[in-house]
DNA sequence: CTTATTATGGATAACATAGGTCTACAATAA
DNA sequence: TTATTGTAGACCTATGTTATCCATAATAAG
């Protein structure tokens, strides 16, 4: 249960778009230099965030990425979900087996759905509200917001000198 | 980033443990029955589980497994950190690229330690919150309180007939 | 004490995924 | 037109997950 570094690098990459918008595009070499990966690997990562919208891409000489929207609004939790993928934490893989009838069909499968929905597996629940727990603070948080943290402490610095 | 099967089956075994305490000992055979796993993989997640003091096993005639602890001590985040490792959900993996300079050490090198442990990476901060939030989540859920739920569930079906 | 029963730990293997490289190709700004 | 830059796919390797089998150790019952 783990991030891949694949993450790591799509946020550190992106932070470093955020942070270069003056200068309208960044080239998939300034980024590898930056990140300390290789610009194979590299540019697949940004080919996923392409197709999913977080950046926009242009070739030809003077190319390179920049962010698609503003940084504001790309969330931590869109990169997780990008490289990651959308499947959910918990799925559950023995649903034929004989607990399975202890704890998530009792009261539903007789009452012939009374309240549609509400039939939900007990350990799936947990899991799903943990899941929800985990992804709405991923939501909160964003590139701007670490760009924002990141200028607070250099402003600090140049205070205190 | 997705929980294992064998998460999932250790919570189930647990959950089915903890649902027939009145026998003491519930041997690898009739677990593996009523999940629907292999013996021979399920006996290898109840040693971790003994190994990290969630069970005691008994070998012998007669012998098998039961809870370590009441039920209500044994949280998600037990079953989960036993199975999946304790390793934390976002390590850095380049530290030492010119990204990190502008992320983490602003700050913190040249001051010579005035508050020790605020040069944290803004990065890792905002993924060990999330970390926490997922955790705090999960040790607030228990094996105990699915089996509270099952129960109400069993009750409030009896009271409609 | 003997024995049938039961859990344990190691070896092994199929399979999937992560992590990474290389190359031919497409797009485009100068 | 062309040098530059990103794209897409094939390909490889290491690692982790899921799973099985077997020899061994422990123990409760007889
Ligand atoms: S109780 Fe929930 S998690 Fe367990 S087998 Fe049924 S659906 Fe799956
Ligand atoms: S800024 Fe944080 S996450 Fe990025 S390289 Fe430095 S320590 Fe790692």
């Amino acid at each position: 249960m783990q991030f891949s570094k694949s993450t790591d690098y799509a946020l550190h990459a992106l932070i470093h778009l955020g942070h270069s918008e003056r200068c309208n595009n960044v080239g998939i070499k300034e980024l590898s230099g930056a990140l300390g990966v290789s610009e194979s690997y590299l540019s697949k990562i940004m080919s996923k965030l392409r197709q999913d919208g977080i950046v926009r891409a242009v070739p030809g000489v003077k190319g390179g990425y920049e962010l698609a929207r503003p940084a504001d609004q790309i969330t931590f939790l869109d990169v997780i979900q990008v490289i990651e993928g959308r499947q959910q934490l918990f799925e559950c893989s023995n649903s034929s087996s004989r607990q399975h009838l202890l704890l998530a069909e009792e009261g539903a499968a007789q009452g012939d759905q009374e309240r549609p929905g509400k039939n939900e597996c007990l350990v799936e629940k947990v899991m799903n509200g943990a899941e929800q727990h985990l992804y709405q603070y991923l939501r909160e948080h964003t590139v701007q917001s670490i760009l924002n943290e990141a200028f607070k402490r250099c402003k600090h610095e140049a205070n205190k000198k």
